[in-house]
RNA sequence: UGGGCUAUCGCCAAGCGGUAAGGCACAGGACUUUGACUCCUGCAUUCGCUGGUUCGAAUCCAGCUAGCCCAGCCA
């Protein structure tokens, strides 16, 4: 097998150097949500990268999740994150940590910190601490309390553990520099008091420590070589460094930041995404209009699909936003080979085939992928009355038209050719049912070659079609425009789900499970909803269309 | 006269001083029992701008410009 010969990103060429230089040995990664909500197809990115550095240098992809805060997190989360890491193929093996189950150790290590003369008790108050801080122009002051002894500090971070004192009344912080230039090193705090039931420590701790000051020191226990985090936490770099080297990790770990990825016309960002599962806009996290892992799974997208798309969008420290037809030609070309082609019509409208015996039908015999013999063939009805796409027939087709109309052939797939005869109409001129007339000697499989169509069309026989709802998911809103507009409002997309009631299918179709996907010949490929199978009609969600490259002429035909 | 980061085709993205990869999208054409797929072909004389260094610059230097991030006891 040829391997695509890629050149490597700028994480790839910095793990590169590292090993040649031996600042590590192997190479560790992680993905570290806090489970404060569902996953999304911009973390995605964030785990099959991770996931797939660790793979690419034969070292280990850790699951951690970073629980430092209490206040926002919850263990419904920390199932479906498990869950959707899992179900995008990031294998942690038996490396599934906790950042709170560390917390003996970062309490240890801010003990040392305080011992070093590198850490202080704060009484300030929240809003205090603020104006001490100074601006992005002006330097801070230093805290009045900032020269406490050790002997003290230690005491009063002890009695912080032990609960003496309320949340907010005081804080640990580093002792680092006040005039910085960079805020996140203006004596960050690194401890904070919160009695708050932890989802994991349950009421252990009354004190939970800060992202910044726990970060590292997981990773650091962990082994981590190479911590990638998103930009934003580029200006935090100098303080996880200080943090590795004030407590004298011997292997610091690597702190690497690249971009986020957006998509294009789509909803990204958990807190739109909560809110518009709040304001109950969506149905829920896993609603097929937003692009939640939990949607993209129920709408029909696959792992792999998702694992090709992150591979060809690449990684850099631009901020970008992907083409969403990125996404729909990595499903299309995932699926494309491996699901039937089968026949579906989602807007019915009958053709009578007026010279085909009355009260016959036969059985035809149809492969199932054209390109795939693998996937075998199965048995389609075929009788004198059927059912055709409504935009298959035109009564006054446009040039360069090659489906059906008065006098035109084509041919009905895996069938024989038809030629209309005539329509049918109700009293408001509405279509009916369309006539037409076959030729036998054209049997598919006959070898026919008398003549030939430019067009071929799908078809389900009239009395054997089972009949379905189908769902046309497009992306919800333009986010170009913004989620909400200025006066709150929802800049919502009015046709982001339309419900097709009156579909047929041919007979294969009745016995599908859910979670099955299909392409349906000449209309896209479609997902059988894995939560909503009622017994009376199947529910198919449309993952994406296929490319159709004819386009009606615009009005005046 | 705060700091950090980024800038290469409509969208991603290689490129790391030797004369602009690739993918998506798009447009032609061939093929076709899906107007799909597949297959050809086309698609940046130019790399945010202006200077400089060099035989040679997207790559080095300087100065601009634009965008993103930072003043949570969030992550």
């Amino acid at each position: 097998m040829e391997r695509e010969t890629k050149s490597k990103n700028f994480i790839e060429q910095i793990i590169d150097k590292d090993l040649a230089e031996g600042h590590c040995e192997t190479v560790c990664t992680r993905f570290p949500p806090e489970p404060n909500g569902y996953l999304h197809i911009g973390h995605a990115k964030s785990i099959l990268l991770n996931y797939g550095l660790a793979k690419e240098y034969g070292g280990k992809f850790n699951l951690r999740f970073d629980d430092t805060n209490p206040t926002k997190e919850k263990t419904e989360f920390v199932q479906s994150i498990i869950e959707d890491v899992r179900w995008l193929g990031a294998d942690w093996e038996d490396r599934l940590y906790y950042a709170s189950d560390y917390f003996d150790q970062m309490y240890e290590a801010a003990v040392k910190l305080i011992r070093k003369g590198k850490a202080f008790v704060c009484d300030l108050s929240p809003e205090e601490i603020r104006e001490y801080r100074g601006t992005l122009t002006e330097p801070g002051k230093e805290s009045p309390y900032r020269n406490r002894s050790i002997e003290e500090n230690l005491q009063l971070f002890e009695e912080m553990k032990d609960g003496k004192y309320a949340d907010g009344e005081k804080v640990l912080r580093a002792k680092i520099d006040m005039s910085s230039p960079n805020m996140n090193m203006r004596d960050p705090v690194i401890y904070r008091v919160a009695r708050i039931h932890h989802h994991n420590t349950g009421d252990k701790w009354c004190i939970y420590p800060m992202y910044d000051f726990a970060h590292p020191i997981e990773d650091a226990i962990e082994g981590v070589t190479h911590s990638i985090c998103t930009l934003e936490f580029e200006d935090h770099r100098p303080l996880y460094d200080w943090v590795v080297r004030e407590l004298e990790y011997p292997h610091p770990p690597k702190q690497i930041e690249f971009a986020k990825m957006y998509l294009t016309n789509v909803v990204t960002g958990k807190r739109y995404i909560k809110k518009l599962v709040e304001d109950g806009v969506v149905d829920g996290w896993d609603d097929p209009r937003l692009v939640s892992i939990a949607a993209l799974r129920r709408r029909g997208f696959t792992p792999e699909s998702i694992q090709k798309f992150v591979d060809l969008c690449g990684c850099s420290k631009g901020n970008s936003s992907v083409d969403y037809a990125m996404l729909e030609y990595c499903i299309r070309e995932d699926l494309k080979m491996k699901r039937p082609r089968l026949m579906a019509v989602l807007d019915p409208v009958k053709l009578i085939i007026d010279n085909y015996p009355e009260g016959q039908t036969e059985e035809l015999e149809i492969e199932n992928n054209l390109e795939n013999p693998e996937l075998g063939m199965r048995k389609v009805p075929f009788g004198r009355e059927l059912y055709i796409e409504r935009e298959d027939f035109m009564e006054n087709p446009p040039k360069k038209y090659f489906r059906l109309f008065p006098g035109n052939e084509v041919r009905l797939m895996g069938a024989y050719f038809v030629t209309c005869t005539g329509v049918d109409k109700d009293e408001d001129g509405n279509i009916t049912a369309i006539h037409a007339t076959y030729d036998p000697e054209t049997k598919c499989g006959s070898g026919f070659t008398g003549r030939k169509v430019k067009g071929t069309i799908h078809w389900v026989a009239a009395d054997t079609a089972v009949s379905a709802q189908v769902r046309l998911y497009e992306n919800i809103i333009d986010e170009e425009k913004g989620v909400y507009n200025e006066d709150g409002s929802l800049n919502l997309n009015p046709n982001s789900l339309t419900v097709l009631e009156n579909c047929r299918l041919e007979p294969a179709l009745g016995a599908v499970q859910p979670g099955d996907s299909f392409q349906f010949v000449r209309q896209g490929f479609f997902c059988v909803d894995s939560k909503d199978s009622r017994p009376e009609a199947l529910v198919f969600n449309r993952i994406v269309s296929l490319k159709s490259s004819f386009k009606l002429p615009k009005a005046g035909c």
